[in-house]
DNA sequence: ATTTATAATTGGAATAGTTCTTGATATAAC
DNA sequence: GTTATATCAAGAACTATTCCAATTATAAAT
């Protein structure tokens, strides 16, 4: 079994650039969090936590690299209703289970061979660029 | 054919209470107006349309109703991204699709005997409570 | 290597949508 | 009709995010 959240990790690498990106220092330590971290945070959750190694961070530097990861498609944005948005390095099309009663949020991916075209009833000549599927619910424990 | 937004048009009748939710003037107007504008309007939009009828009410107020509204299960709350709010009388099982060129947002039903659970790799034991399906994309005109 | 140009970061101010607060008004219960 | 409760109005407050101007870092050109 592999730890959750060394104390020492062995650190993920990162290259200097990503889809066209530089990886400055901010940008990387954000993205290597987020890898790290999958728990969909938020913009402050991730400036708190990577404050930590870069100590002048700023928010708003939060702001622009995950701005910048999500414009280049390196991460996504996921919002729940007016919520803060939160920050997910899963890139396979998947929506999110948001339990209520843990506040956790699973990714959801779609059981093999399902094309959503197929299952909804679109406008006529429809061309889908983009779909987020959000569910709320409980995961009783037995 | 029926005019869409005619001058003076025959008012739907709302009663005294919905869903144990007791019908005052200004959720009658807020409810009436999201009934014959199904354009999925922001809370603002709400305001300044219902304040032709109601000339002295507020923003808040209309918040007020639609939350109230929105409780009672009487209607959805939509949001795209972190844009605002935006409110749809149509209870049915149902997403959105938001074209990126009109803005228009088209309510897409399921196509027949689908179920969600079917189709989606739901957690073990997951209860959905609330489904939002959202997308983006465009009509082009032939 | 040094200069020059471009891009990124910072910190604080500004913004927008929404919620909160308080006093006034309306409705319901008695 | 009086009292209690719910709703409304107006504006202040709040929060997440964006904008702005000045500084710093990086890349390009000499």
């Amino acid at each position: 079994m592999v730890s959750k959240t060394p104390e020492i990790s062995q650190e993920i690498e990162i290259p200097d650039e990503i889809s066209g990106l530089r990886m400055t220092a901010q940008r990387r330590e954000v993205y290597r969090f987020l890898q790290q971290e999958r728990n969909h945070p938020t913009a402050n959750e991730v400036f708190m936590r990577v404050k930590e190694r870069l100590p002048n961070l700023s928010l708003a530097t939060v702001y622009n690299c995950l701005e910048a990861l999500v414009q280049h498609g390196i991460i996504r944005q996921v919002n729940f209703d007016r919520e803060s948005s939160r920050y997910c390095p899963n890139l396979s099309e998947h929506g999110h289970f948001h339990d209520a009663t843990t506040g956790i949020i699973h990714d959801v991916g779609f059981k093999p061979g399902i094309n959503l075209a197929d299952v909804l009833d679109l406008p006529a000549g429809a061309l889908v660029e983009d779909i987020e599927i959000t569910l709320r619910g409980k995961i009783p424990t037995i």
